[in-house]
This record gives structure tokens, C-alpha cells and sequence, in this order.
RNA sequence: GCGCCAGUAGCUCAGUUGGAUAGAGCAUCUGCCUUCUAAGCAGACGGCCGGGGGUUCGAAUCCUCCCUGGCGCACCA
């Protein structure tokens, strides 16, 4: 049983025998110094306590009361102003070798989430361009994000959004069709504000091959449609490609034009006036946004007739809530920061929290090369895909950068960095931790040694600094799963594990596991590391990288 | 001008939502391979946590005012 949990336990059923509730304010955590012991408290300096009366007396309570009734605990300790220091016997911390064992890939999994029923929607690019490394981070953290969620007891559902309906789609229709005529040799200027990538010129050579000069015998709006519908389909596939590359797979494409081509945009709209939270002016619709926290109203349709994309979000968002989530995340690049207070106005409007939408902003990604920044912007058509980069640096290492920074963080991403295998890419150090105790497995296998039985005799002789640092840090492993599920910041379990890692690499340079001194101890060293290497892998899994047997 | 995010060791970043003497890695020095993978380990060096004020037993963390950088402030998408 986790420390964490066991301390809580015990003191709230001392608390219960006091008649007192557990103070809001209290805490359970193990401590920065490992010289305070195993866990601390600041329950006595926080729970109430008769005026007058020292902190440092109530912890001396507390401390008396528990140490009978807690056969797990070495001790406890006072210190400064009322912190109440609790050891744990070695035999506490070698149980959680045979919990791994037990629970395997479950071990770590909570239940924190209840089942409560979440959506993700995240990448959501626009289908004018392949994906580049700044989806690449959403894509990254919304899947580890997901897997966590999943992982800490939530029902997960998955989806990307996509905006095939509007302004830009046109654009780029009308981008591959200029391209088409220009391969045609036919001399007209390209439009300033259309998509410059070379990849439209190859879809438009695709065109070309497929049809010959035919198309410019036919109407131009035809034509268009064909280029538009082209280009979408090319595109949408790579992007489908690039994600499965990346192991990111969305449960659902939801489609923008099939919410309007239903009608629900209008639905909603009509909803919204009913509700008095819309109205008309200057000959367009306005939400009424400002009454719910957004700096000033927004427009739903302009003047000209057509709808914002605003307007088929908030539809898309009711579309959300019907499906009866109790929580949505929104992972948005942070240039859309402005966006949030709008949504959450028509989340609050529609008679929901709005801390039930919660938008996840990631920082922009700076790629450089050797120190050197490399410009991305899909128009101007100069960016390394998603592809590109990890084709050059791979999966695991790319997800892994991205998942070592909170969101909130800008991310310099330097390929000459990443592609080195050296501490600058901690990922290589998780991976040789689980890959170190794999290669020893089957070390061990070629030299006829086999394991026995776990039990807590064996389990016994691992009782060095070194053993309970690794033992304390797996036990850990639940907790580290539950912040970041509480968080939705997958980055603690990045770092949880480099720590996890760092106390087996400094446990093998420490202590010969085959050539320990007796059967016993090769043994219960050989359980630890198995131990770890299935914590390593369970952790490695969250961010959705591998765990490679040997490297 | 208004708003959001960031500012922590020379560099890149953590800091479990208010806890004890602020931590990793990289870089720089010094050591460790005839034994399970040196993609590793040990040690040293390195700090006014952007700055001022406030809140309290206690602040990198909370409130406030400044400074710097990034990004937003459309009847664009």
C-alpha cells in the first residue's frame, strides 16, 4: 500500500477518535530533505487547536497516539515549528515489489477519475498543409494526456475537429487551381494571400496527370469544387498518415460542415436569441459574450450573411455538451489564447460551468538546427512537416521533448539536439533503464539463474540506501500518475521517470546484481530491477513512448 | 493602450498549487570500464527564484505596482 495513502488512513481515523474533521489545509508529502524521513505532515501546525497552545504539543499528541497503533512505522519525528516526520520500516517499502509484480501494466493505475466521462479534442489543424512540429507538441500532449486520463480512472473519448467548411477551404481550392493553370503555362499571377507550399503545386500535377489540359475546358466554379475537394482528400490523408506515424489516432473526425449542413449552427442561434443572449445590430448577430466575462460582444453571422467560425463553434460545443461530457479539453496552440474567454462566455451562457471547458494552451515550438532558428509558416510554405522531423529524429525522441516541458512553456526544439543521444535527450536515459535491466534478464537466463519465489524473507536483504530510494520512488508512481491527471500536465510523468531511472542507473554502478554474494540476494535484486523496468515501462506508455528490450 | 503566458545556476528546464537548507540535466573541471551495456556512475563549481512593497508561524509559489521577452486584441480563419 502506498505510503501516502496508509499515513492518511491512519491519521484520520486518529483525528476521528478526536472528534475532529481533517483540516483542508493539511499535508501529506514526502519531504525535500530525505534526512526528515520518509513522509511529513503539517497537520498539527493546521488542525485546531486550544488557544494558547503550541503546535509542537498537539504534534507530540498525535506523534504518541500513532505510534502504537502503526506497526509499519520506524518512527516519528518532530521538528521545527510543529512537522511531524514519519519513517517507515524497510519491510513497508520492499511490499511494493510484489504490488508491481502483482498489478504488472496496472500497477500505477488509479481510480481517481470515477469514470467520469471526458473529451480531448486536439490537433484540429485546418487541412490546407501537412502537419508541422508545432502540431506535433498539441498531437503529443493530447494523446499522453488522454492515456493519462484513461490511465487515472476517466472515461476518455477522442476527437479532431475539423474546419472544412469556410474561407480558407476556398483558398485553397483557388491555390491549386492557379497552380494548375500555371503548369499549364497559362500566365497569371499567384494570389498574395493563398498557400504557397510546394505541395499544392503537387497536387495540382497530380491534377494535371490525371486529367491532361482538360480541366481548362470547363467552368471555373467546377473546377474549383474539384481542386478544392482535390486538395482536402490529399491533405486530410497525409495528416492521417502523420498522425498514425506519431502514434496519435483520434476516435472521431468531426466535421464542421456536417454540423452546418445539419442545421445545428442555425439551431443553435435561434437557441441563443430565444435566450435573449443574442441580438442584431448593424445588420449582423452578436452574442452577448460580455455579460459572460469576454471583454466586448461577438459577432455569430456579419452583415454579408455568413457565419463566423465562432458561431459553428459554440454549436459544436453544444454538440459537446449533449453528448453528456462532464469535462471538455480544448488543446489549443497559445496564439489562440484570446479565443478562450468567448468559449468559456457561451459555455456559461448554455447554462454550464465553465470550468467544465478547459483549454489547454501550448507555447509556440521554436525549431532550430544547430542553434539556428528555421522559419514555419504554412503559407509562406516554408516549415519542416511533422514528418520531416521525425523521420530525422524519431517518434520517441520528439514526444518525449515535448512532453518534458509544461504546455505554458515556450519549446526550443533544436534537431541537432535531439538527434544526439546524450542527456540533452533524456528519453535515451529512461529507455536504457528499462533496456539495462532487460539486457540483465537475459544475462541472467544464459547463466542459468533463476529467481524463485518473492517473498518477504528474500525481499529482506534489499535493505542499502540505494534499494529504498528505488522502492520509495516506485511507490510514488500512483501519485505522479494522479497530479498529472489532476493537472492535465503529462510533464510530471516525464520527470518522474528521469528520476526513476537515475536511481537505477546509480543502483547499477552500486551493486553487481548477478554477482551479488549470495543466491538470496541475486535474487531479490533481480525482483527489484524487474520491478523497476515494469515501472519504467508503465510510465513510458503514459507519454505513448516505446520501451525498447535492448539499445 | 488592454489582455494572456513566461522570467529560477553560464545554457535548457522542474519545483507535487503555501512548507524545513530552492533541485535536475547540459556545459566546465576531477575521478570510475579485465566484473551484469560508460547511451552509465561519483565528486566539484555554480543562485537577490526579474525588481519593489504587502499577506503569515512560513512565499519561487498568493495580492499589488513596476521591468523584460513572446503572443493575442476583426463583421479573419
Amino acid at each position: 500500500m502506498r505510503a501516502k495513502i496508509y499515513l492518511e488512513q491512519q491519521l484520520k481515523q486518529y483525528l476521528a477518535g478526536a472528534g475532529i474533521d481533517w483540516p483542508a489545509k493539511a499535508t501529506l508529502e514526502p519531504p525535500k530533505n530525505a534526512d526528515f524521513g520518509d513522509m511529513a505532515s503539517n497537520i498539527a501546525m493546521v488542525m485546531p487547536r486550544e488557544k494558547g497552545q503550541n503546535p509542537r504539543t498537539v504534534a507530540e499528541e498525535i506523534r504518541t497516539g500513532l505510534i502504537e497503533t502503526c506497526p509499519e512505522l520506524k518512527s516519528i519525528d518532530i521538528a521545527g515549528p510543529g512537522f511531524l516526520n514519519f519513517t517507515f520500516k524497510n519491510s513497508f517499502w520492499q511490499a511494493v515489489v510484489p504490488e508491481v509484480r502483482t498489478r504488472q501494466a496496472d500497477y500505477g493505475r488509479s481510480d481517481v477519475g470515477a469514470g467520469r466521462r471526458v473529451q480531448v479534442e486536439y490537433v484540429s489543424a485546418n487541412p490546407t498543409g501537412p502537419l508541422h512540429i508545432g502540431h506535433g507538441r498539441g498531437a503529443a500532449v493530447g494523446d499522453a494526456l488522454t492515456r493519462i486520463l484513461r490511465y487515472a480512472g476517466h472515461e476518455v473519448h477522442t476527437e479532431y475537429y475539423l474546419n472544412d467548411a469556410g474561407r480558407q477551404m476556398r483558398l485553397l481550392g483557388l491555390a491549386v487551381w492557379v497552380r494548375y493553370q500555371q503548369l499549364c503555362d497559362i500566365d497569371i499571377p499567384f494570389p498574395e494571400d493563398c498557400y504557397k507550399g510546394e505541395y499544392i503545386v503537387d497536387i495540382a500535377r497530380e491534377l494535371l496527370d490525371a486529367n491532361g489540359r482538360s480541366l481548362l475546358d470547363r467552368p471555373e466554379a467546377e473546377c474549383l469544387d474539384l481542386c478544392y475537394e482535390k486538395a482536402m482528400n490529399d491533405i486530410l490523408g497525409g495528416i492521417r498518415d502523420d498522425l498514425t506515424e506519431f502514434r496519435v489516432e483520434h476516435q472521431n473526425w468531426f466535421s464542421e460542415k456536417s454540423l452546418v449542413d445539419a442545421g445545428k449552427v442555425e439551431t443553435t442561434l435561434d437557441m441563443l436569441l430565444e435566450k435573449g443572449l443574442a441580438f442584431e445590430q448593424d445588420g449582423a448577430l452578436w452574442f452577448r459574450s460580455s455579460e459572460f466575462g469576454d471583454d466586448k460582444d461577438r459577432v455569430l453571422r456579419k452583415s454579408d450573411g455568413l457565419l463566423t467560425y465562432f458561431a459553428s463553434d459554440i454549436a459544436y460545443h453544444v454538440d459537446k455538451m449533449e453528448r453528456g461530457f462532464d469535462l471538455m479539453v480544448d488543446i489549443w496552440g497559445a496564439d489562440h489564447h484570446g479565443y478562450v474567454p468567448r468559449m468559456k462566455a457561451a459555455i456559461e451562457a448554455l447554462g454550464r460551468d465553465r470550468e467544465s471547458l478547459q483549454v489547454i494552451l501550448v507555447q509556440l515550438v521554436n525549431l532550430l538546427r544547430g542553434g539556428e532558428q528555421i522559419a514555419m509558416s504554412t503559407r509562406a510554405g516554408q516549415f519542416e512537416t511533422l514528418a520531416d522531423v521525425c523521420r530525422e529524429v524519431g517518434v520517441d525522441a520528439s514526444r518525449f521533448i515535448f512532453l518534458s516541458r509544461k504546455s505554458d512553456s515556450h519549446l526550443d526544439f533544436d534537431l541537432e539536439v535531439v538527434k544526439q543521444k546524450s542527456m540533452d535527450n533524456p528519453v535515451y536515459y529512461v529507455q536504457y533503464a528499462h533496456a539495462r535491466v532487460c539486457s540483465l534478464m537475459a544475462k541472467a537466463e544464459e547463466r542459468g539463474i533463476t529467481t524463485g519465489e518473492c517473498t518477504p524473507e528474500l525481499l529482506a536483504r534489499l535493505d542499502t540506501p540505494e534499494d529504498l530510494t528505488l522502492m520509495k520512488t516506485m511507490d510514488l508512481f500512483q501519485d505522479t500518475v494522479e497530479a498529472a491527471s489532476r493537472t492535465l500536465s503529462p510533464h510530471h510523468i516525464s520527470y518522474y521517470l528521469q528520476e526513476l531511472a537515475g536511481g537505477l542507473h546509480r543502483y547499477y554502478n552500486v551493486h553487481h546484481v548477478l554477482a551479488a554474494a549470495d543466491t538470496e540476494l541475486i535474487q531479490a535484486r533481480m525482483f527489484l530491477f524487474q520491478a523497476v523496468a515494469r515501472v519504467v515501462h508503465n510510465g513510458l506508455e503514459l507519454l505513448g513512448v516505446s520501451a525498447p528490450r535492448r539499445m
